[in-house]
DNA sequence: CCTACCGATCGGTAGG
DNA sequence: CCTACCGATCGGTAGG
């Protein structure tokens, strides 16, 4: 049924905000219900219970498939191009929705990371136009393994916006701006 | 009063290992009560309120302060040398105890990050052993800012770990090693 | 430092 | 899909 189906939907969209913004034990599921138009009751004939909904939100929107997916509209002639394009994208990315981040934290201390495995194995990306285009400017980069590289560009990126949470925005001057890291990544990188 | 004194860091303690464990929400007085020998009423002979405790644990604990102390065991004669130790010595240290991070976590996600301006205001260390040994060896390396380069170093350690757990550790082989991260790292920083 | 207790809220069920 | 309700647990207080 269509009615079902959307509802269902309502449910998964108002859990994931809020599993996101207040975390899984503080988000209720009457305040989930309420955020879908319904009542709490009415959840229990779509899921079984509350942990469920967090598996299928979890998997639905593991920050990894997401990040892959903002990569795959990255463009650039060269390597360095590309690479600094795919840099800023990603910072520019995660620092409008911080969001992406919150719901693996919420999965790493409120579930244990029991439910990382299963994520990863349901919905891996079979084919990545990022990589793609990284594999056929391979020249310009040294030789190092596509993944290990794939992981080094998101790595630095998260280390760039974590440090940032560390020590909170305020006195981000003296610790260096964007560009400055991306010119240490670049100079690890490229040949 | 010594007594006093000694509840007051049982509690502490206590709750830092269970809001660690399982989050701030997942932490009831009565457990962290338990934990600490005593009965739930009588924290507040020590704490306003719960919300009290965490910001304390928080201030006390802060990962940040935690990895500048394990940076200044380091050594080394040359900045390579000293720069891979500090990468195996993180990378060891935050394997082992993945709660460093967990607290962080949870004050994002649970408290929106709103103890972090005060935590940093509050201890942030005078002076640091490790960033006076990467003053004198300043020639080994790039024109970069040492705060920058201190960035890099421990945002590289973040990110490897960060994205073992993004992808579980199962499929680990194939985003490569600990040792080929560093090679990038050290290739972006030394001259 | 404790026992005893408060109102509020939780996840989930019964029954229609 | 709802109303009404369950037992359990929460943070916090009173009073000694």
């Amino acid at each position: 049924m269509n009615n079902e189906d959307s509802t269902k939907k309502q449910i998964l969209e108002s859990a994931y905000s809020l599993f996101v913004e207040k975390g899984y034990r503080g988000s209720s599921m009457r305040d989930i219900a309420e955020h879908a138009g319904i009542k709490a009751a009415s959840i229990y004939n779509h899921f079984e219970n509350k942990e469920q909904i967090f598996e299928v939100v979890f998997i639905e929107k593991h920050p990894m498939f997401r990040i892959l997916e903002i990569l795959d509209s990255i463009r650039g002639a060269t390597a360095e191009e590309l690479l600094t394009n795919a840099v800023n994208r990603l910072n520019k990315e995660l620092r409008s929705e911080p969001a992406l981040l919150n719901l693996f934290f919420v999965e790493l201390v409120e579930m244990d990371g029991k439910h990382v495995p299963r994520a990863i194995k349901t919905n891996f990306p079979t084919d990545s136009n990022f990589i793609k285009q990284i594999y056929e400017k391979k020249s310009e980069i040294r030789d190092i393994a596509i993944p290990v590289l794939i992981r080094f560009l998101i790595g630095t990126i998260f280390a760039h916006i974590m440090f940032n949470w560390f020590i909170g925005d305020s006195s981000s001057r003296r610790w260096g701006t964007s560009a400055e890291l991306n010119d240490v990544l670049l100079r690890g990188i490229l040949r």
